[in-house]
RNA sequence: GGGAGCUUAGCUCAGCUGGUUCAGAGCAUCUGCCUUACAAGCAGAGGGUCACUGGUUCGAACCCAGUAGUUCCCA
């Protein structure tokens, strides 16, 4: 058989991920097996793969892929959201290409072309993830707005509304006029910017005196009610019972005085403007003052205002400075920088503003979920995250879940012509509430409220309503098969950022529903920045498209290259050449899948050297996946792939391959013998397997080339290598082993000697310990290794922990080199003996210390006497 | 302004309960090799005042305090 030189990716990409998909491999069905559960954090429908997700998918496809072969029945659900803000922002955009406006169309019309939109554009990102290997089971995929997933999240709402955990008030709430919705404070991002502090004089009504106030938002003067001080500012007792007047509208306010006022910032003179800023209003509230909208949802002056109506915010901010500077009440201006509210969907400057929204309190449901993360219920992973979000939990606002748009599960609340309002499930169940409030009722006049819940307030329902959408409905103790199985879920694999938004929330709705944590532990990965350690965004054009990655370095490359730098919790600085070292790992895995399939079998004896190597490596083998099987329980994904990566690299290839492969006698490779072929296939079966997780579609691949297989013998299924203790005397051995060749391979390079020249190595020892002696001589390429009981006069020699070798080099030996090597080392061992004989004429230490490190210090102390006596033996030989 | 974290080799990171010859790994670098699995490779080598200052201890990268830099969260 040809096989190619170097490994092909896409080849085995297009070819094992169908496989695996027609043969049902990702399907899981409740049976008598231990469930192992991840619910995909699900990505916005509107959304195209990045790195973000990259990462984060492909840490889940490594847990997944594990827990089928541990022989868990696995079970990953995929699916999306459905992004209110982000994808009615699409569809309105779309829309309006074609020239139509939101506006003109009814509520029904639009969600028409939404769903058009979702049905032909969303989930693109489902496609991607496949092209990562994802190991989904496609057949539960979710999204959030299907029929019964948004009736789980009515059914909640009218639940907590009917629990009077749910009310609608006026709030001061994080207004965005470009997507004209409230979003909620966590939806807010502060940016730090340059502005301008105003100092407007308001002049003392009934005086020529004035009061100056220092503002960084003088368009919104039109809406001030008051004027505050401190009640301590002396400079200001002497207006106490004064009115001043409001510039531009000249209206008459109160000066007030309320100790909120910070003396020290601007003049210590505040103007209050309710409707406008969250403290303002809550001074309003305090001091009952009238409240003025100075503003339109979409961020223009208001007619309440009575000045500059109709004129954008910003373009009024210029204007009124340039007029109030001509009216000469400006003092001065300061810039300052402060931080401004962006939307995080539509990045437009948030605007403070007072509307009706409906809120969910937050204190009581919240406080199963903090103690469920408190008391290691739920495992934050890393655990620092534990601070962060008891930080949270325990200073938790409440929840504003109303959104104004259309596009969302619409709130079923119901309100009559008189202000009645009823939460209700269906219009005919409203009318019969709203019947008993109002007896004059007429059913054209039942109005159901506009606006929709927040995405987050149906995606907290996410690991229960994959599986049961019915389960709000019916209760936990009547949920169905697949709920009572995969639930809880074992693993959440989320980016921290969301830890609130989602994961805190998840936690509360489940213990609300259910009583039962949904997950058991939640892996928090990093944030994928450059190697410059900036967020990857679109905007400043330093993200890599992650499928172009995949063609580079292919899909193994890529989950390996994202892996390697990828320490738990903490950012990741990507690089391209990371997926560049996957992708060279793979090849080499392919190469030395192309030496061993290319052995031809032999009748002949087996060498002892590959007798050796086998012992050696199985046992190997068995140490370094105990090290693996304890990352992964400790999720340190990075650390379990670096062990397989050097398990595979340097000690199966690097010296377990080298140590069995066939001699060329005369340009012929010679034939193997029978067990040692079939150790070594069984050694690249059970490696495959462990690097499977990282690698599906290379293992895949080399599983099938290796061996003719059963249509069900797939890797993707094959159990995960069972262990048994290693012997660790043999694997010190090769230790030595180890150092031993290299020894004598700088030897050779310090000595320009050919590899092909064979030497002879001496040990000196009493008692030989021949194990790997064949080893040696082929490794290293010698005539011979032997013992001997005496030193070799003339050899060159060095010393592996307290043993000695020597190597005879026929007018080789340069005397003043070796003089100075030796007096290097012995140097060194000098000084490393006084250390510890330091610590062992300490008293303290001698009295403190645990009796084995005393021991320990003993035998370093005679270890290094014997070290330095051989040295000096050496250099007078010399 | 409040809180949390981080700082170890050129880069990205390990370093668990303070004690093995404990200062490590991968990548990068340097040197020599196209040795019939692999130059996407092989062999060898160099490289660190563990941010700084003090303290605790027989003993500190590790524990404590302070300082500097940096990141994140909250206001």
């Amino acid at each position: 058989m040809d096989i190619a030189k170097t490994y092909n990716p896409q080849d085995a990409e297009s070819k094992w991920y169908p496989f695996w998909m027609e043969n049902d491999f990702f399907k899981s069905t409740p049976d008598e097996r231990t469930p192992y559960t991840i619910v995909i954090p699900p990505p916005n429908v509107t959304g195209v793969l990045h790195m973000g997700h990259m990462l984060n998918n492909t840490i889940q496809d490594v847990l997944i892929r594990r827990a089928r072969m541990l022989g868990y029945n696995a079970c990953w659900v995929p699916g999306t959201d459905h992004a209110s803000i982000a994808t009615e922002a699409k569809v309105v955009a779309l829309l309006k290409e074609k020239g139509i406006k939101k506006t003109n169309l009814s509520r029904e019309e639009f969600l028409k072309h939404a769903w058009d939109w979702k049905e032909k554009y969303g989930g693109i990102i489902l496609e991607q993830l496949k092209k990562l290997g994802a190991s989904c089971d496609w057949d539960r995929t979710r999204f959030t707005m299907e029929k019964d997933l948004s009736e789980a999240v009515i059914d909640v709402f009218i639940d907590l509304y009917n629990k009077g955990k749910i009310y609608r008030g006026v709030r001061m709430v994080n207004w965005d006029p470009q997507g004209l919705t409230a979003v909620s404070d966590e939806e807010v991002i502060y940016k730090e910017s340059n502005s301008k502090l105003v100092y407007v004089k308001y002049l003392i009504e009934g005086t020529s005196d004035h009061i100056t106030v220092a503002t960084t938002r003088p368009e919104t003067i039109m809406g001030d009610t008051a004027v505050c001080v401190h009640p301590e500012d002396e400079r200001y007792s002497k207006l106490k019972g004064k009115n001043c007047i409001v510039p531009i509208v000249n209206r008459s306010v109160p000066v007030i005085f309320d100790d909120y006022i910070d003396k020290e910032f601007g003049t210590g003179a505040l103007k209050v403007t309710p409707a406008h800023d969250i403290n303002d209003f809550n001074l309003g509230q305090k001091h009952k003052l009238p409240v003025i909208d100075a503003l339109t949802p979409d961020g223009k002056i208001s007619e309440a205002a009575g000045a500059y109506v109709g004129m954008d915010r910003f373009a009024c901010r210029k204007q009124i400075i340039k007029d109030l500077q001509e009216l000469g009440l400006v003092e001065k201006i300061e810039e300052i920088k402060n931080k401004v509210g962006h939307s995080e969907r539509t990045d437009a400057v948030i605007e403070p503003k007072l509307s009706m929204q409906w809120f969910l309190k937050m204190s009581e449901v919240s406080k199963p979920a903090l103690d469920a993360v408190l008391n290691n219920e739920v495992k934050l992973i890393p655990e620092k995250f534990g601070n962060t979000y008891r930080h949270w939990m325990e200073n938790v606002h409440d929840w504003c879940i109303s959104r104004q748009l259309w596009w969302g599960q619409q709130i079923p609340a119901w309100y009559d012509d008189k202000g009645n309002t009823v939460v209700a499930k269906t219009k005919e169940e409203a009318e019969s509430k709203l019947r008993t409030l109002n007896s004059q009722l007429r059913t054209e006049n039942i109005k159901q409220d506009e606006d929709v819940l927040d995405t987050w307030f149906s995606s907290w329902l996410w690991p229960l309503t994959v599986f049961d959408p019915a389960v709000i409905r019916n209760g936990w103790d009547k949920a169905n098969a697949d709920l009572k199985y995969y639930y809880p879920t074992n693993d959440l694999v989320t980016a921290p950022e969301i830890l609130f938004f989602w994961v805190a929330r998840m936690i509360i709705a489940g213990k609300e529903y259910t009583g039962i944590k949904p997950f058991e532990n939640v892996y928090l990965t990093g944030i994928v920045r450059d190697k410059l350690g900036r967020k990857m965004s679109k905007s400043l054009g330093n993200s890599p498209d992650p499928l172009v990655l995949i063609e580079k370095y292919g899909a193994d490359g890529v989950r390996v290259g994202m892996l390697l730098c990828s320490p738990a919790g903490n950012d990741l600085m990507f690089d391209e050449s990371y997926c560049e070292q996957g992708r060279n790992f793979a090849n080499k895995v392919w190469n030395a899948f192309r030496l061993i399939k290319g052995f031809e079998v032999g009748v002949g004896p087996q060498p002892a050297s590959s007798k050796a190597a086998i012992a050696w490596f199985e046992n190997k083998f068995y140490e370094q996946v105990e090290i693996i099987n304890d990352h992964y329980s400790k999720y340190r994904m990075s650390d379990a792939l670096m062990a397989t990566y050097k398990l595979v690299w340097d000690d199966f290839c690097a010296w377990y391959l080298e140590a069995i492969k066939p001699e060329f006698i005369d340009g012929k490779a010679q034939p193997i013998d029978k067990l040692t072929h079939e150790a070594t296939i069984g050694f690249l079966e059970q490696l495959l397997k462990i690097m499977h997780p990282w690698m599906p579609f290379i293992t895949e691949e080399i599983w099938h080339l290796l061996k003719e297989r059963t249509p069900k013998d797939c890797i993707i299924v094959a159990p995960w290598p069972k262990i048994k203790p290693a012997d660790d005397i043999l694997l010190k051995e090769f230790e030595v082993v180890k150092e031993l060749v290299t020894q004598v391979r700088g030897l050779r390079q310090q000595k320009q000697i050919s590899p092909k020249e064979k030497l002879e190595v001496f040990e000196k020892s009493t008692s030989p310990k021949p194990t790997f002696d064949e080893v040696i001589v082929k490794l290293a390429n010698l005539s011979s290794f032997k013992y001997t009981n005496e030193k070799i006069e003339g050899a060159f020699s060095f010393m592996i922990l307290s043993t000695e070798f020597y190597v005879p080099l026929a007018n080789n030996l340069d005397a003043d080199e070796e003089k100075i090597r030796l007096k290097k080392e012995l140097e060194y061992n000098q000084g490393f003996l006084k250390s510890v004989q330091i610590k062992l004429a300490n008293e303290k230490f001698v009295a403190n210390a645990k009796p084995e490190l005393i021991a320990l210090e003993k035998k370093k102390e005679s270890d290094a006497l014997n070290k330095i006596t051989s040295i000096e033996e050496q250099l007078k030989n010399l």
